[in-house]
DNA sequence: CTGAAAGCGCTAACAA
DNA sequence: TTGTTAGCGCTTTCAG
């Protein structure tokens, strides 16, 4: 339909897609008038952006992010690294921070660590090299020198899901201290006085569960019993840990899962065992998850707003790839217990 | 450390990074063999090697990929569509899919279309703007005018989770009719005689239920009862159907779900109501996602490898961006049923 | 409000 | 094997 390249003049190659100058060429405007009129149709006569419009239509063009990002420093792209999307957790906060930055013209680059430290350089080097408006850390531990990159790049930074004393750039998350505590005071006021902790291998969840055994211990219990498990966990361990830890130990009377999938196997563990709960068992989880309340019984669990982790996150890009400085760099979007039936 | 801009000639802006000219000049060698280094490097003698080696690690030189993809066409950036990254089918697809690529030096851009057609061809376009090496379609239903664009922007496409008679370009995945009768024949041969769908209402899912509904008759069966909820589907609405399935007819004696999340909704409910599982009601899933094994009872499902998916995706576009011809562009993975305790 | 010139940082074409 | 030159397609300066 459209005219194939043509003239044999010399030289490149074109790409042969419909550029820029190809529109402003049908619509008798310079280039660069045709680009305003993309960008900032409100400075552009309204003749001129018709004629522009049209022309972009009768060409089907669609402008070339690369050339664009290229030459205003600006890619619209940002950065995401997770260990494993497929961890339960940090998914829905993958989902908001994808929606909000479509929405604002944004894309999203995903990456992942695997939980191996070592891909975490080559992947940095990766997202940088492609010179995103923004970088968003789930969930990863960084290392210095990956810290270093990041600051020498001058991309912004927002770590996620935690709230660190000395974060690179912006941050917004909660306290994993805060939730150990909690739920340690909770379950005290419950009534339960011999606690166990079933906990992923990542640093930010020991911090939970170092924080879980110090309350209870200062709440005058005994030290809770811990098993931990590979990240990230699964129903599957959480079914294995179960067996293990009442191996260990019968007398148990709550768990704090880290995370919910954890204790939805541990809620399957129990039931394929006859262990009541939350009658002989008291069962808590992280993250509360979709299906956390409509498990029988319901399960009671820490709830995160991983989508409202999402939204900011966006935010905060995106204003400071406006311009607009960010006056608060630190979000503290909280936690809350949830109470059902497990526990 | 480095030395910012000094030279007050006039002009533009530079980013401020370091770049291959500068490498070039550490190096003492041209432009162009310090990126024969970097990319072709035994096209270039050990010394110069040695020598741009020493300068980018002295810079902590990174690449621009916007710059380099635009003078060679080649973005390295691969682009991947899903519904819903929450859903629970497509996750395993994507992850594959994210580590090939990234072991390859490709990176992903993640869209999400939500389930609303409109989106898509905001999205498409957002998406082509950035002239992807390759764009992976997964569980979408796309509109004909989206394939027009596709086609013309000639960016090689992968569909996958599917097995069209029309593809668009590649595709990998299974045939959703022979599930469905396979589910059918499955569920007949265990002497099991009133059977039901639960489905997502989406278009995949409909041709599932579809051949089973027919096979069923075709085996002598009555029509299957048909409870439809909405994509993505959840552990919730698996427990809500079932409520509506025995409601309407407690004569049921097997449930094929439309995915795993609602078969285990099915067996939440199940087990709160006490009807035995599969004593009363068996239950089938779809998808065999990772906790179906370790549920009590184990979950009868259907097996799709998932992984395996996003790991021919990845290698149809790699190929097709080297430059290697793609001799053969439809891979049918099949499927298989995987029977535990369920069922 | 519109345009001319210059160049973002890199690599494909020729040469040498 | 190495270098020269000319751009990829767009947007920033700086003028009108």
């Amino acid at each position: 339909m459209s005219g194939p390249p043509a003239n044999p003049k010399r030289s490149r190659r074109r790409s042969g897609a419909v550029t820029l100058h190809d529109v402003a060429r049908l619509a008798e405007v310079a280039p660069i008038t045709a680009s305003r009129a993309l960008n900032t149709p409100d400075r552009v006569s309204p003749e001129v952006l018709q004629r522009v419009t049209d022309a972009v239509r009768r060409t089907g063009y669609v402008p070339n992010l690369l050339a664009g990002g290229l030459a205003s420093t600006r890619s619209r792209l940002v950065a995401a690294v997770v260990p494993t999307i497929a961890g339960p957790v940090f998914l829905q906060t993958i989902q908001s921070l994808t929606a909000a930055l479509e929405a604002q013209g944004y894309q999203l680059m995903l990456g992942q660590t695997g939980y191996v430290d070592s891909r975490e350089d080559a992947l940095l080097e990766a997202i940088i090299g492609r010179r995103p408006d923004g970088i968003v850390l789930t969930g990863i531990m960084h290392s210095a020198h990956g810290r270093q990159r990041l600051l020498a790049a001058g991309i912004p930074v927002v770590e996620t899901w935690d709230l660190t004393p000395t974060p690179i750039d912006m941050l917004v998350g909660f306290s994993h201290v805060e939730v150990g505590r909690a739920v340690a005071a909770f379950l005290h006021g419950r009534g339960r006085r011999r606690l166990a902790v079933m906990a992923g291998d990542d640093e930010r969840s020991a911090r939970r569960h170092g924080a879980f055994r110090q309350a209870a211990v200062a709440l005058g219990l005994p030290e809770p019993a811990l098993v931990t498990v590979p990240a990230p966990t699964t129903l599957g361990s959480g079914r294995a840990a179960l067996q293990q830890l009442l191996a260990a130990d019968a007398s148990v009377d709550a768990v704090f899962c880290s995370s919910d999938l954890l204790a939805l196997g541990v809620l399957t563990e129990a039931q394929a065992r006859g262990l009541a709960v939350p009658a002989q068992l008291a069962v808590m989880g992280f993250g509360d998850l979709e299906f956390a309340a409509d498990l029988h019984p319901g399960l009671t669990t820490v709830r995160i707003d991983s989508h409202a982790i999402g939204r900011q996150a966006a935010r905060f890009i995106v204003e400071r790839a406006e311009g607009r400085p960010v006056a608060e760099r630190v979000v503290d979007l909280g936690f809350s217990i949830v109470e059902r039936g497990s526990a």
